[in-house]
RNA sequence: GGUCUCGUGGCCGAGUGGCUAGGCAGUGGUCUGCAAAACCACGUACAGCGGUUCGAUUCCGCUCGAGACCUCCA
């Protein structure tokens, strides 16, 4: 089966042909560590996640590259050229690389509760000091770079002359050198729309590494082109992030790359939206985000309850990946009912029996749901399909459906394939170890116990047993041949 | 201000020039000792106004509204 996928720089779906079959690079930006990983984080990693389950089941060979920013980004602000994360140590008294090792941790703890696989490489900026100053070495030698006080600045200008700088972003760069040269005629840049790439440090500035230049810090957006073409090679496949990298961040890589090497390094750009919080973004700096540690632990005042991570994975992947999601209380609980609705089924599956001949299609599901996923990860899609066989799951289970022992052996593999391997959802609850533990051997015995009270039309005793476990937080599902519960 | 995106039923959210999205919530029914679950049925949509078309929620234009980027951001 084919893969599209939108391509930001054609802005259209396009036919998936990897450079080097049947090798694929990816590289998707990661976080910059220096606070808790939100609710934002969460949508690109699971969107990309997604995609390398996908291409791995689509038997690609795939190096996934996503690295960590733990030099930090220059502050806009009053604190104008201290690194964040220089500036967050020093508040903490701690050590900068202290504060990215805690934030590292941390997201990688979330990341795998989300079930999220991990990258196959996870550089480090910091770690590829090296790699950055060789790739500003070229773009000097090149001509499309100037040194100033000690600084090195990207001509975007000079560059714009040869090549099109704004042609993933669509902004017209004429506009923007003439609508802003005049308010900086003090700058060391010659023009405003120059981006750093290497920065002289501040005697205060604690990040610091050697160069030719100045003692000092690389450029934003210099470590993703260093360290992609590190391990992905030049040109690679797919390079993903949030939307709101478009610009300027994989504008100016793309520029980099161009005028290090004349060529462009990435065949597909791959961006996820936004997650909006009263259809406002939610960010950083807008101080309105919630962290995926409060939504697990239910601890935010937008939150009425925990929600578990599979709940959170669900609800992302009810919409898609580039439309924005509005988050509220209300739509995670629909999300959470739903998945426990899901599991249930994934329960009920192990359990139906084989009947002489099928009154279901369950080649369906598969075509469906798969069909979707490949185009341009259409999860809403494909999820939608998935919750239709839940239906014909419980009808199958209730009798109303049969199934042939040949078709749902079909119909496991396919409904786990694309729920576990491909979406990457996890139920640690699932059957096989819940019922062979001492607990699930202990509710065997005591809903025997009840069944046979309600054999007796003893219902007090029945009923008893039945609002004990509720209070125990154990749901009892009576059905014909015997019970069910979940936790 | 510039560039762009979007406006779908109570909520979230797909999709399409004519054929049920789906989840959650609601209503009626079946099942059940009762309940839960499940199954069946039902209802409320495509911001507004024009245009193209045999036919538009879907294409085009305008109006209104919301948002994103232009500054670190997933």
């Amino acid at each position: 089966m084919n893969l599209t996928i939108y391509n930001t720089l054609t802005r259209k779906k396009e036919v998936f042909k990897p450079i080097n079959e049947p090798n694929v690079g990816l590289y998707v930006c990661g976080p910059t560590v220096y606070g808790d990983p939100h609710l934002g984080h969460a949508r690109p990693a699971i969107t990309f996640d997604i995609l390398f389950r996908l291409l791995k089941h689509l038997d690609y060979k795939v190096r996934y590259v996503r690295n960590v920013t733990d030099v930090g980004h220059l502050e806009s602000d009053a604190d104008e050229g201290e690194d964040k994360i220089a500036k967050k140590a020093r508040l903490d008294q701690l050590e900068p690389m202290e504060i990215a090792q805690r934030y590292t941790i941390r997201y990688h703890d979330a990341m795998k509760m989300l079930n999220t696989l991990p990258p196959s490489i996870e550089p480090r900026a910091s770690g590829h000091i090296i790699e950055q100053i060789e790739l500003i070495k070229k773009i000097l030698k090149n001509g499309f770079a100037y040194e100033s006080n000690g600084s090195i600045y990207f001509d975007v200008e000079k560059y714009h002359e040869k090549y099109n700088y704004g042609k993933l972003s669509g902004r017209v760069i004429e506009d923007m050198i003439s609508s802003t040269r005049k308010l900086d005629g003090q700058d060391e840049k010659r023009n405003s729309i120059d981006f750093a790439l290497w920065k002289k440090a501040n005697p205060e500035h604690i990040m610091r590494w050697p160069s030719p230049w100045s003692i000092g810090f690389p450029g934003w957006h210099l470590e993703c082109s260093a360290m992609s073409t590190k391990y992905l090679g030049e040109p690679f496949d797919i390079h993903g992030g949030g939307m709101d990298l478009v610009f300027p961040h994989h504008e100016c890589e793309i520029a980099q790359s161009v005028a290090a090497n004349g060529k462009e390094a990435v065949r597909y750009w791959m961006h996820n939206n936004m997650i909006t919080i009263n259809g406002q973004k939610m960010g950083k700096s807008l101080g309105n985000f919630i962290t995926l540690e409060e939504l697990f632990e239910g601890n935010h005042k937008m939150l009425t309850q925990a929600y578990s991570p599979m709940t959170i994975k669900l609800f992302i992947l009810q919409a898609h990946y580039r439309s924005t999601l509005d988050f509220s209380n209300e739509a995670l609980q629909a999300a959470e009912k739903g998945l426990s609705r899901l599991f249930a089924a994934a329960r009920l599956l192990t359990k139906i029996k084989p009947s002489a001949n099928s009154t279901v299609n369950v080649n369906e599901l598969w075509e469906k749901a798969y069909t979707a996923l490949c185009d341009d990860l259409n999860s809403p899609i494909a999820l939608a399909t998935i919750f239709d066989w839940v239906r014909i799951i419980n009808s199958l289970s209730e009798g109303k459906e049969t199934i042939t022992q040949a078709d749902l052996k079909t119909l496991k593999s396919t409904f786990n394939t694309l729920v576990f391997d491909i979406l990457g959802l996890a139920n640690e609850q699932l059957a096989d170890t819940k019922h062979t533990n001492l607990a699930g051997n202990l509710m065997e015995m005591i809903l025997n116990i009840r069944l046979q009270a309600k054999a007796n039309k003893d219902f007090a005793t029945s009923d008893k047993i039945r609002d004990d476990l509720a209070k125990l937080g154990v749901t009892v599902k009576d059905r014909k041949d015997g019970f069910d519960w979940e936790i």
